[in-house]
DNA sequence: AAGTGGTCTAGACCACAGC
DNA sequence: CTGTGGTCTAGACCACTTC
């Protein structure tokens, strides 16, 4: 097997002054680069553990970095793979427009009403408590893979209402909430990236367990020197990389 | 004390369906909210396992969530405190400058001259291999407290080398490599956003340790059709928000 | 010296995918 | 059913900060 390579003593783990499991990503990491493709299926866990000498928590504890810089994929009981480069999303295009214009690749999946945000969104979109908002929950797929999972929240009172609260269907609703959008005038919008821990719906959306790390971009849509909208887009942060300005750039990970 | 209000029984962790330091996590996260102020020290990590009932290793797992995502400030021989709000960081002046002009907030480090760098790095520079490269390296302060380090690769023959080859001392060398730039023209610039750990010089920098979660801004600078400098710089994930756009925007959490 | 979080171990059982 | 990664335990020792 190929992974035999990765032999047993050819570095010395035992005699560094910094952790095992810090040593050990580095040794996985240049094998990766050295010795597997992309998609290639690693032995599991109790292999590998035994075949570097150390406890099976202690070899997780290097592959859980290792994903968490991309460059693994772990899938409960298939295996772990060597990942693919992070696929670049362009999150700012230099057109300023509404979610849902033509052109951008988000899909509307749902919406609903409401009365109660989060704080912090309530925060931004600047509504009195128990003001009612629309709530449209999207999806971005790039290269055949969900990327994002989003949740929109529109002032209920800066569109147009009745001929949103007419459709009872939410897919149809997500529609008709984004295209009344589109009719107002945008006067700018500020984002801001964090990072975070998919939430439970938000993972299943991601093809995530909850709490994988995501970079939660927030966007605050401004129409007539007020908030109009506020998008909530969770990435997932192991196979994302945001990408602002005119063109797409080209990969670069972390090391 | 104060943290005895986090009592055991209040919650019943057992009979939950998902995982328990999800489940911990949770009512934590709730207890960080209504029972303790920002800089509050937590009883400690044994103390915490034994009250919840746990192994210190499964409350440690929900610390570490609840650290990504800013909510804890963890210190070796220390103990863990409460954090404040992650502080934003604006990323994206809408003024295209170079890095070093009147008003960045970063200070330059020290400076030296390479004919190495990282591939990915190279290929975003356009260089050739072994071709001589000047990398500053500098600090961001925000509040007080260190936010990010950077590394700056300048092509050599982008800025007239003479001035600066002649400098020695590393300091008065990033500064003459800084003020080189601005004579240059800037066509335009490219960021990306990725998710990333930190590498043990960065992380001494940040008052981390090795490998902690970083957000990763790569800039490219064109000048002339080509790239003349590229800036690696790391973000702690832990402490920063992003901001992208014209003002400041109001902190948002993940949850 | 005492107390903290960080690392590590050697087991066990669970949840899920695929045959 | 088997094999995988995910969760959990009950200990041990280490590195660091503070007194």
């Amino acid at each position: 097997m190929r992974a035999a390579a990765m032999g047993v003593g050819t570095t010395q783990l035992e005699t560094a002054p910094e952790p095992k499991y810090w040593h050990l990503k580095t040794v996985l990491s240049d094998a990766l680069d050295t010795e597997f493709a992309v998609g290639e299926v690693l032995p599991n866990e109790r292999d590998l553990a035994a075949r570097f000498g150390v406890a099976r928590a202690t070899l997780r504890q290097a592959l859980e970095q290792l994903e968490l810089e991309g460059r693994l994929q772990r899938r409960r009981g298939v295996g772990t793979t060597v990942a693919p480069p992070r696929v670049g999303v362009a999150v700012d295009p230099t057109r300023h427009t509404w979610p849902g214009a033509a052109g951008d690749d988000w899909q509307p999946v749902a919406a609903s009403e409401s009365d109660t945000v989060p704080a912090a969104v309530a925060r931004l979109l600047e509504t009195a408590p128990a003001e009612a908002v629309h709530i449209v929950r999207r999806s971005r797929v790039s290269a055949g893979r969900p990327v994002a999972a989003e949740l929109l929240y529109v002032r209920a009172d800066a569109v147009p209402g009745c001929a949103v609260a007419a459709v009872t269907d939410p897919a149809a609703r997500a529609r008709a909430v984004l295209h009344a959008l589109q009719e107002l005038d945008l006067d700018g919008q500020e984002r801001t990236v964090e990072l975070g821990s998919a939430r439970a719906e938000d993972a299943k959306q991601l093809d995530r367990l909850p709490g994988s790390p995501v970079l939660v971009v927030t966007t605050r849509y401004v129409s007539q020197g007020r908030a109009a909208a506020v998008a909530v887009s969770t990435y997932r942060a192991d196979t994302c990389r945001l990408t602002f300005g005119e063109r797409e750039a080209e990969p670069l990970l972390a090391g």
